[in-house]
DNA sequence: TCCTTATGTGTACAATGCTCACATTGATCC
DNA sequence: GGATCAATGTGAGCATTGTACACATAAGGA
């Protein structure tokens, strides 16, 4: 049988196996985890491997460097964002609800995911090391896809007309900053309520 | 006479004095530098302050910490990008014009800086050392005021109106979600003028 | 002139990202 | 089965970083 002396994978569930299994994952999952806690964009790639109970160097063998364990948790970002938005724009029936929902969702995405929104679109992914990730390329233009399918339902032109195309830049350009001021805090002043702010900044524009 | 032995501030340009004269503003200015050299929002403050000819330690008697000479460099930019708004407006002699003037200037700082401009509204301003920086808060605001002014004058209504406000942030919001998408490069696919594109999103709002 | 405060230096420490050499695992071929 | 070998992990080590503490020097008013 194969029951030897030393352990073997399923005897102990604390992972005590020498092959992780998916440590790629887990070190997203990880470094995700610990950007939450501190609140930052940053986190430190040595304690994302303790977590995961790994040493460093082990997450050298998933990922170049640092900022491709970055890249990589902006991709996986960034498909929960895509997620967020067609579960956003499902909630309604007409096409301009549906666009409406996928505006509503994209502002709430940013304000519950605020540090993952912030290295979604941070300076990490918009360099050299994004731009080269097929991943994070795919990933990204996949989120603004919805918003250009939704308007072009909208509009009822096809989705590539130049109409649609200046028509999606508008509203993503309006949610992105909105998203971004509410982050900032620089809306706190205003005494109005978040969720009712989206609507009226978004919905006069459709 | 004051001519010791001993150099005098004066007596060699390499700033050989004990007392640097500004460090906190050389500081700045050295961390800025090393921001656009770098394209990221990230610098070293060793690196910083060797550039400056000074120990590491000697900025410590001027910022709290990192964050600290962070938090200082956002203010600048928030200085700056405020003078950039109000020379944008300018440029224009209707009410009208001088509101998109302000617009365009919003994205082409942006664009110009885009570290600086990250840095501004990245996670270290928005978190505690930044919100609680009355330097920041201050020129942060300021650059809002630009804006709010131009659109104020432009529907002809009081500043604090509720119209103007909300119109003020749908602008805002706009000139800040395009200033982004272009510094991502998510618009690269384009083949759009970024100029023309500017006054295509912002002229069709006002 | 002395004393105080502001400003800078020197030494030190823990933490980090990363590299190189080596160890272990698990699948594949004979 | 056992040998082979790529994939995956460990360990020691290095330069750099942010920060702290004790001390040195400068500048200016009593």
């Amino acid at each position: 049988m194969s029951t030897s002396g030393k352990s073997k994978p399923s005897d102990n569930q604390k992972d005590p196996r020498y092959h992780h299994g998916n440590l790629r994952r887990a070190l997203v999952d990880a470094a995700l985890g610990l950007m939450v806690e501190t609140g930052g964009t940053s986190f430190s790639l040595r304690e994302a491997a303790r977590r995961v109970g790994v040493t460093v160097n082990a997450s050298y063998r998933h990922f170049r460097n640092k900022d491709a364990l970055m890249v990589a948790i902006a991709a996986e970002g960034f498909r929960r964002f895509s997620q967020a938005l067609m579960d956003g724009a499902a909630t309604g029936s007409s096409a301009r609800d549906r666009l409406l929902g996928s505006g509503r969702a994209y502002v709430r995405f940013a304000r519950a995911n605020p540090s993952l929104f912030r290295l979604m679109f941070g300076s990490v992914s918009a360099g050299d090391a994004g731009r080269e990730d097929e991943e994070l390329v795919l990933a990204g233009s996949a989120a603004l896809d919805v918003l250009k399918s939704g308007l072009a339902a909208f509009m009822n032109k096809p989705p590539e007309s130049p109409a649609v195309t200046v028509a999606a830049l508008r509203a993503w350009a309006l949610a992105h900053g909105l998203s971004y001021l509410l982050l900032d805090g620089q809306l706190a002043h205003l005494p109005l309520d978040p969720d009712a702010l989206i609507d009226q900044v978004i919905s006069a524009d459709v």
